[in-house]
DNA sequence: ACCCAGGAAATTC
DNA sequence: GAATTTCATGGG
């Protein structure tokens, strides 16, 4: 067990069920388990503590930037708040989101899956996936295939995944990255509009599962995924802010605007009579 | 039966 | 080139 003290603004709830994991299952005393990097654990807060249990001491380096304690949230927040009053609202209800450090390709993968897609119907096709070609852990968990893995698979392989016409999207993904065509490790670094155009070479990858798979799988906090829901929120609350407003905070801003949009879809109803 | 779902590719105008 | 259609699958 792993346990880090006087952790601050963080809901394990909404951080797993915000839309940037599909990976996390509650259990009914309220604690979370998934996986990671291969590690299969069981989280919950407890008096400002976070416990991963499961975890070994060797690995607190690896869970403290998984869930990017290192970050003040609540200073992310404030700063974001005083830009405007719609992120006051945004930062306010979304209080607890971090920004996972997920893992690059599963990242990648998932957000091929996402595309015009549901997140309990998401969450069930990354979950077959894992059954079907991840490592084994031993406790009935899976971790996320490997690129290697995936790249010898055939459509028909991928068949009772029931993915659709994603299925050749992750498999085209899983053949570039593993032959190095696609570098993911060098798009953590490179600049990034050339990170995003790397990953665009995959077919099934355009921006947003792009900007996806930099922010939640690289973090990197400057990509700001639009899709429907962003698109109509900075339309509609936001008119005439970029991302370029948020300084380097770009992604977060986007996770704390989704999350509110998303679970307020009043916001949007007609304003007249 | 119909509509939508954290989009992107293929086709058409 | 910009606008529209299609793409598989499942749930409401």
């Amino acid at each position: 067990m792993v346990i880090f003290e006087q952790i601050h603004d963080t809901d394990l709830s909404k951080t797993f069920d915000c839309g940037q994991s599909f990976r996390w299952n509650a259990l009914p005393d309220g604690s979370f388990s998934g996986v990671a990097f291969g590690r299969s654990v069981r989280v919950f807060m407890q008096n400002n503590s976070l416990f991963i249990d499961g975890a070994e001491e060797g690995d607190r380096a690896l869970w403290h930037s998984y869930f990017d304690l290192g970050t003040d949230y609540g200073a992310v927040g404030e700063q974001l708040s005083r830009l405007h009053p719609v992120l006051c609202d945004a930062a306010d209800f979304s209080r607890g989101i971090r920004i996972l450090r997920q893992e690059p390709f599963e990242a990648l993968v998932s957000f091929i899956i996402s595309q015009n897609n549901n997140i309990p119907r998401i969450k069930g096709i990354v979950s077959r996936l894992c059954e079907g070609f991840g490592e084994p852990l031993g406790d009935g968990q899976f971790a996320f295939p490997s690129a290697e893995t995936l790249s010898c698979c055939t459509a028909e392989d991928l068949a009772p995944l029931r993915a659709g016409f994603r299925a050749r999207y992750i498999l085209d993904a899983a053949r570039k990255v593993a032959g190095g065509e696609v570098d993911l490790d060098a798009c953590r670094t490179l600049d990034y509009e050339a990170a995003r155009a790397a990953l665009m070479k995959i077919t099934g990858v355009g921006v947003k599962v792009a900007d996806c798979t930099l922010l939640y799988g690289m973090h990197r906090l400057e990509a700001f995924p639009m899709d429907v829901w962003m698109k109509r929120a900075m339309a509609t609350l936001l008119p005439g802010v970029t991302p370029a407003d948020f300084g380097g905070f770009a992604g977060i801003a986007q996770q704390f605007i989704f999350h509110y949009s998303r679970s307020n879809p009043s916001l949007f109803e007609a304003k007249n009579c």
